[in-house]
DNA sequence: CTCATGGTTCCAAATCTTTCGAACCATATC
DNA sequence: GATATGGTTCGAAAGATTTGGAACCATGAG
């Protein structure tokens, strides 16, 4: 069974269901170099919170918190738990069929120097 | 001779060159409603600022120069004058330039309810 | 069970954005 | 030239977002 099929209710933090995803709020999510940063890491597949680069240097635990929860409340990535850690997965899917293109475009842009 | 081939300096206000566009800033500028209703409603041709519907009812001029004025810096908008009035066009071409496919997919969603 | 780790929440401070009045500027029309 | 119109700029107030410390929670490892 794949963590997709799951209802989202099932997972511990809220996450907005496909049909609720906004454009204007995923456009802001994307809007912040740090948090496109951390969706660039996480095209390729889903990555623990605590490895992602965009949030590692010194930034403290409640400012990555805060930032995962942007893009989390957005619908632009799932925050599923994983062990201690959580797993950042993109919501190719959901966005896609909401929002056609957006994110190819998004993330087919050289990532410098934004 | 077309405004396209002025160089930005012969424009009264400031404007970003193709180059220097930054994808979270035109994400940014993109990311609230009535800006983005502004750019839906350039998206088929150039407009007056006055004619504008998202700019119209009764919101004080100072806040609409300043919704221009972001659209503006980020890129999104070329502002002309044209007369008594200000021509907004979208710069579809820069856009396309630096970030292929995104104007489209974020004017393709249709645009109820964001 | 105990501890370390990774993360969340709450809260307050700092920062950034938005809104809007007032003063001002440019163009078009009379 | 005088006036009306559409827009800019400035500055201040209101509102949102971001940052980060402290307390807390859950899981995995020992």
């Amino acid at each position: 069974m794949n963590i997709e099929d799951l209802p989202l209710e099932a997972l511990d933090l809220p996450h907005p269901a496909r049909e609720e995803l906004v454009l204007t709020q995923v456009l802001f999510a994307l809007s912040d170099p740090t948090r496109l940063g951390i969706v660039r890491e996480i095209a390729a597949g889903p990555k623990e919170m605590a490895a992602c680069d965009a949030l590692r240097p010194d930034i403290p635990k409640s400012t990555r918190s805060h930032m995962a929860k942007v893009l989390r409340e957005s619908g632009v990535v799932r925050s599923e738990p994983h062990g201690r850690c959580r797993l950042l997965r993109l919501r190719r899917e959901d966005l896609e069929a909401r929002f056609p293109g957006l994110l190819d475009a998004v993330l087919g842009t050289a990532s410098a120097p934004d």
